[in-house]
DNA sequence: AAAAAAT
């Protein structure tokens, strides 16, 4: 048992930590804190929804308040970068939260918004950046922004910002810190490749591993169902309605291949009367903003997204996470499982593996050592897919989600299933007979909603049980 | 091969 307050945390912090009622640190922040207020470099590895970002941000915050240096135009002591703009948004409120009781300025820049006003909060400089990469080196070509005075360099989901489609942005970033930093690698996953590569980043980190790489968070209950491509949608639909109808699902995250997929499911679900909103990078910032804003707030219960959504993200409540399609890198798996379980709370994870998946999903469960539960269809669900409304036909380019008025609540509708073929099906998959809850099996979707809290950690739940893999 | 990230 670690208490924050033996952590040797300034005062401010304590107290601020104390108003949310934050008092036991996880693994990770017991092993991380220590080593970063001395100093050091640190390789952090831990799963989802533990708490990494308090782990990095309060020795970090405590270090810069202990050490107050004025203000040099333009510069930031502390660089947070982050693959997507919404974790960048999230990292940031949760620093200032922390930093609550400290004379320390905070900001958050990321594209997608108006640059000039970004640039306007950095002419008198800041304490602490927090950053997506192609903004930050917009400014920094603006001249609104300089590099040269940063202490403190975080790199959060550190593999994904060493792969290839940042590892060109981030070399630049590098190549203009100073030599003299220190640096924090952060993430769940850690292929030994990227970390490789990392090494050129990083001076002799400490590593702080809490579970073997790519563990997947521990009370998450993972499920595999097999079913055709062409039938994903009618499962998806026929779930969520139970689900939601019953309680059973808080809050859902949908988990689609492609933006086009995505789009694609969220008009299907309308069809059905389901509201649901989707999140990915071909819509606009403010579309983004809204459809997270509203799935937190829990004006919309069904978040249908690309990977943009898989890292990071902490949302409170997500019950389920659904993998419409498998991820092709196994380790986005790890991420996407992990929007549930968080907190402290438990959650469920259904995979839909077509056929042509079945590759992925072994290199899945090889990856986390975690066999998924065969999860089978419901025994009537040829008959309940067959009476669901036919999918709106889109007319072509992105489409507003125009409303579709929930008129159509009830299977009353004997759609022609014309693009629903009738795939084979195991006999064996039909033995179930008990009526679905959402999609847990058996009485747990009823447990959860009536899920206890432990004693409040920050961001995360307290180690339990390893896994037996 | 897809997605993310600057305009």
């Amino acid at each position: 048992m670690a208490y924050f307050s033996e952590l040797g945390l300034a005062e401010p912090i304590l107290r601020a930590l104390g108003t949310k009622g934050y008092s036991d640190a996880t693994p990770i922040q017991r092993q991380a804190i220590p080593a970063l207020m001395e100093g050091r470099d640190l390789l952090g590895i831990a799963q989802t929804g533990t708490g990494k970002t308090a782990a990095f941000s309060l020795p970090s915050l405590h270090r810069l308040a202990a050490d107050p240096k004025p203000r040099s135009n333009a510069g930031c002591r502390m660089l947070v970068l982050s693959p997507t703009r919404e974790l960048a948004a999230q990292i940031a409120e949760n620093m200032r939260g922390y930093a609550k009781y400290l004379a320390l300025n905070i900001q958050c820049v990321f594209g997608g918004v108006p640059v000039g006003k970004q640039a306007r909060a950095l002419e008198r400089g800041t304490d602490v950046l927090v950053a997506t990469p192609g903004r930050l080196l917009d400014l920094i070509d603006q001249r609104a922004l300089t590099l040269r005075h940063v202490e403190v360099f975080v790199l959060d989901e550190a593999d994904q910002m060493m792969d290839l489609g940042f590892i060109h942005a981030l070399k630049r970033v590098a190549a203009m810190l100073p030599k003299e930093r220190q640096s924090l690698f952060f993430s769940a996953t850690m292929p030994q490749a990227i970390a490789d590569l990392g090494r050129q980043f990083i001076n002799n980190p400490v590593k702080v591993e809490v579970a073997p790489q790519s563990t997947t968070a521990e009370r998450v209950e993972q499920f595999v169902t097999f079913v055709n491509q062409a039938e994903k949608q009618a499962l998806l639909t026929l779930s969520l309605r139970a689900g939601l109808a019953d309680e059973s699902i808080d809050r859902a995250l949908v988990f689609s291949r492609t933006k086009h997929g995505a789009d694609r499911v969220v008009r299907h679900l309308a069809t059905a009367g389901i509201p649901a909103a989707a999140i990915h990078g071909n819509k606009s910032q403010a579309q983004r903003t809204a459809a997270l804003g509203g799935f937190r707030q829990g004006t919309v219960r069904v978040l249908v997204a690309t990977d943009i959504a898989a890292r990071g993200i902490d949302v409170s409540g997500v019950s389920h996470v659904f993998n419409f399609e498998l991820p092709n890198v196994p380790e986005q798996y790890v991420h996407r499982i992990g929007r549930t379980a968080r907190n402290g709370a438990d959650g469920i994870a259904v995979s839909y593996v077509a056929p042509d998946e079945k590759n992925y999903l072994r290199d899945i469960e090889k990856l986390t050592r975690v066999k998924c539960t065969p999860l089978p269809l419901p025994e009537d669900f040829q008959r309940q897919a067959a009476r669901l409304p036919a999918p709106a036909r889109k007319p072509g380019g992105e489409q507003q989600a125009r409303p579709q008025g929930g008129r159509r609540e009830g299977p009353r509708n004997d759609a022609p299933r014309r693009d629903r073929p009738r795939g084979e099906r195991p006999e064996g998959e039909r033995a179930r007979s008990d009526r679905r809850e959402g999609v847990a099996a058996d009485g747990q979707s009823q447990q959860r909603k009536f899920r206890p809290r432990g004693p409040k950690t920050v961001g995360a739940h307290k180690s339990s049980v390893r896994r037996a893999s």
